[in-house]
RNA sequence: GUCUCAGUAGCUCAGUAGGAUAGAGCAACAGCCUUCUAAGCUGUGGGUCGCAGGUUCGAAUCCUGCCUGGGACACCA
């Protein structure tokens, strides 16, 4: 499914093999042979520089050195063409023109397959990301992590990982006392009683909105009743409503989760006392002012923490700890959190706990999303107008889009602030790159329409060699590159690779588009094969946008 | 004060398990539609990779220090 690795991994062992031909350097220590595809077409279709790295072991100048290797080099075999020496001892290689001759096949063939690979290997990984409180409405910096947890779940499904996505509920705690009395109060209000919102509720209007639909669904019935049971009442509903909204905005955006894990369920199954009880086995606990803590200092961490606080209640740290014993104790290789930059320094602690619970560290990972800013009209919005907290992800979606709004969102390196820009998000016009690569794949789909009324021929058989113009080659090699950047990507957790693929190829597509015609009644067979092209860049084009939920039309 | 992310073209950003002349989009300038979608293409200009040292054949990339900006430093979650 992946035939320029393939064509590498053969060069490569080719190479392996020279080295050792020349007694240059026994076969354990060479160093891993790393093979790069120039961006100057006059440095070839590959070059290593093996050559550089072997000049210290093999004790010769490295031009030297590239020379035995070229001299011991079975050029048949790699289905070398030409090999040159260049600079200070890069070896550039010259393939023969069918190198890229399966390229196409194998992705008429693959369809939606193609891309996916067996690089993790089967490898258990759990992805734990958004995770918002319940308290309110996903805000566009959640939004940012949803997008960027969901595509890195689609990279890892894509590359041979066993991925299973989670949310983390966080339904214990005294933040939802708060919810439920910010509940009960706008319930009050929306029965036009003269009721103060508590001192540091929740003053959305999400919550606003739940208190009326549960005044006009219960009227007056709530009014007179117990307040304990009335406050058990609006808590209870008041997170299911809010953890219905939330989990509507998520479905909207694209993002949907395998598991749904209540931090209560830790509370009753006796799985915190569990935690807490091997974290005093292992004497990592100590008491100190009426408060029992953990050492976290013994792994690293600035300062030791609270586990249960003099009043007896746990931190927001005790049961999280349970939580991640829990989920190793489910059997993932790996485990990823997803987190906003402004919990960047709780990963010391956690981390901490994670070794102190007997687990290795390397199974724990976490990705930190840093901030986005909005900007319109060249200016910066941190505030939405209408409720005055931070721009909710459903006005987002509704005011740009949300193929714009992921694709933006997933653009970018996490760990490199977002500047969004709202214009540009909306402008159907080529500065969106979305739009961009859209057009591409939209272009191919009316060429391929106007084939079929043209009396083409297109699911018939067809030359690859006679694909030799410059920008078919690029498209090709390009083509070719898509499952290493997705297996690459998945491996680095670095979605943005997939948006900056997708570009470069649509930017390849209309290039091409523009210098070459592809239906041409007076070359036929040459019409046949860039039919078959145009058919393989449409499925990469759609496989890449899939990766990262945004859709590809078929016109525009 | 400590930790952390960032600092690359006018703007927004790629590139960071060291590699050849540091890339892309936008903006600027100059061209291309009787021809499969001009939501497109072609070309030009634009850089002390924050600063200073160090490591080596080679540093935007690794190490140290400093400067600037964001974020975090609770018996909150």
């Amino acid at each position: 499914m992946n035939v320029l690795q393939q064509t590498e991994d053969n060069l490569k062992q080719e190479i392996s093999t020279a080295v050792v031909q020349a007694a240059l350097a026994e076969t354990a220590d060479i160093p891993e042979i790393v093979l790069e595809k120039p961006k100057d077409k006059a440095h070839g279709d590959f070059a290593t520089n093996i050559a550089m790295q072997l000049a210290r072991i093999a004790k010769k100048p490295p031009r030297k050195i590239a020379e035995d290797i070229m001299e011991n080099l079975d050029q048949t075999k790699a289905s070398i063409k030409k090999i040159e020496i260049a600079g200070p001892g890069f070896i550039n290689f010259f393939m023969k023109q069918d190198f890229l001759g399966e390229v196409i096949p194998t992705i008429l063939e693959a369809k939606d397959a193609y891309g996916q690979t067996n690089a993790g290997g089967g490898e258990k990984v759990q992805v734990e990301f958004v995770s918002v409180n319940p308290t309110g409405d996903l805000h566009l910096g959640h939004a940012r992590g949803a997008a960027f947890g969901d595509v890195l779940c689609n990279l890892f499904a894509a590359s041979g990982y066993q991925v299973e996505r989670e949310y983390y509920i966080n339904d214990a705690g005294n933040q939802i006392d708060k919810l439920g009395l910010s509940v009960e109060a706008r319930y009050f209000q929306a029965l036009g009683k003269d009721v103060d919102m508590p001192e540091d509720g929740y003053r959305g209007k999400d919550v606003v909105e739940i208190g009326k639909a549960l005044a006009a669904e219960y009227g007056d019935k709530w009014e007179q009743a117990e307040s304990t049971d009335r406050l058990n009442f609006f808590k209870e509903h008041g997170l299911q409503r809010a953890l219905a909204r939330i989990e509507m905005d998520l479905n909207d955006f694209r993002v949907h989760f395998d598991h749904w894990f209540s931090e209560r369920s830790l509370y009753k199954n006796g799985k915190i006392t569990e935690a807490l009880s091997t974290l005093e086995a292992a004497n990592y606990t100590f008491k100190q002012d009426g408060a029992t803590w953990f050492r976290s200092t013994d792994f690293g961490d600035d300062k030791d923490r609270v586990l249960i606080k003099q009043d007896g209640s746990y931190t927001y740290l005790t049961p999280d700890i349970a939580y991640h014993k829990d989920k190793l104790d489910r059997g993932f290789d790996k485990i990823i959190n997803v987190w906003g930059s402004d919990h960047h320094g709780y990963v010391p602690r956690m981390r901490a706990a994670i070794q102190a619970l007997g687990y290795e560290k390397e199974k724990f990972d976490v990705k930190i999303i840093q901030m986005v800013n909005l900007f319109e009209n060249g200016e910066k919005i941190k505030m939405s107008k209408r409720t005055g907290k931070a721009v909710a992800l459903r006005e987002l979606m509704d005011e740009v889009g949300i193929d714009a709004v992921r694709y933006f969102f997933v653009a970018r390196s996490n760990d490199s602030q977002l500047d969004f820009d709202m214009d540009l998000a909306r402008s159907e016009s080529n500065e969106n790159p979305v739009y961009y690569v859209q057009y591409a794949h939209a272009r191919i789909c009316t060429m391929l329409k106007q084939a079929e009324t043209k009396g083409f021929t297109i699911d018939g058989d067809f030359d690859v060699s006679l694909l030799t113009a410059e920008k078919e080659v690029n498209l090709l090699k390009k083509l070719g590159e898509f499952p290493q950047v997705v297996a690459d990507a998945a491996q680095k957790s670095a979605p943005h690779k997939v948006p900056q693929y997708v570009f470069d190829l649509a930017t390849l597509l209309h290039s091409f588009y523009n210098a070459e015609k592809v239906l041409d009644a007076d070359h036929q067979e040459r019409t046949s094969a860039r039919i078959a092209l145009m058919e393989a860049v449409r499925i990469t084009i759609a496989n890449a946008l899939k990766l990262i939920h945004v859709n590809a039309p078929e016109k525009m």
